[in-house]
DNA sequence: CCAACATGTGAGTAGATGATCACATCATAG
DNA sequence: CTATGATGTGATCATCTACTCACATGTTGG
């Protein structure tokens, strides 16, 4: 049990790490929003950093878990992976056990919304 | 509105950047377990780390939002301030929102878990 | 096979960051 | 008031990190 703590500890340390970076987090936004996206169609959204930077990027979100790759041709797409979030949720979740309340309330209000939007 | 989304993204950038230090999330794990806290009882838990590295972890994570300071006499007591969490569940339900399920999943899970624990 | 394309990678660099030490501040007990 | 305790802060330094550039790798069309 302390080895799996201390494992899903080392998990939690490349995730916000990840997380940390703005650009990085532009590009979950991106691939969120978009879907599936080559590489370079990525980076085409960034003008303040070169194509070698959002790679650079993607392979800290990669083995992160936070995207995942799935090769086409000369093609490398990414795609949002959506289990890591648990992680992150699972550790808030901890953190603020004494207003949780507060946490599912969020979550439901940003699930009606998102209801709300597929339906319009 | 503009303005609104330029606020909340540096404020995300400020939240992120304060979660992304394993010393400071153990912080918050530690306040979050034994509530309001002093400083000094709050170094006392770290081996690797000065007193005054911890001030200054707190006060990264007080400039963020994610703790907030009473003082008492010659003692700072720290606690854990609930909303920002608010701001980082919004982040992720705007990234996963095609496995939102998933995420509410996880919250109710933990939430259940949690109540169990109370209960026990 | 070869040229053009899509992308990852290694070297190198400027700037951010986490840590310490010494010191400043403020409260309190005597 | 003065010594002690609790805490924050400025200077400094080593390390990490997010860039860029040049190059390597693998793919496809002709």
């Amino acid at each position: 049990m302390l080895v799996e703590v201390s494992v899903q500890q080392r998990n939690d340390d490349e995730i916000f790490a990840a997380l940390s970076d703005p650009n990085r987090r532009a590009i979950l936004d991106l691939i969120g929003e978009h879907g599936e996206m080559p590489s370079g169609d990525i980076a085409s959204h960034f003008e303040d950093v070169t194509r070698s930077g959002i790679s650079a990027h993607l392979r800290i979100l990669r083995l992160a878990g936070l995207v995942s790759e799935r090769r086409d041709g000369r093609y490398r797409l990414y795609s949002i992976t959506s289990s890591p979030a648990d992680a992150v949720v699972g550790y808030l979740a901890s953190v603020y056990r004494n207003s949780l309340h507060q946490l599912t309330a969020a979550m439901e209000e940003a699930t009606a919304r998102e209801a709300d939007e597929r339906s319009a």
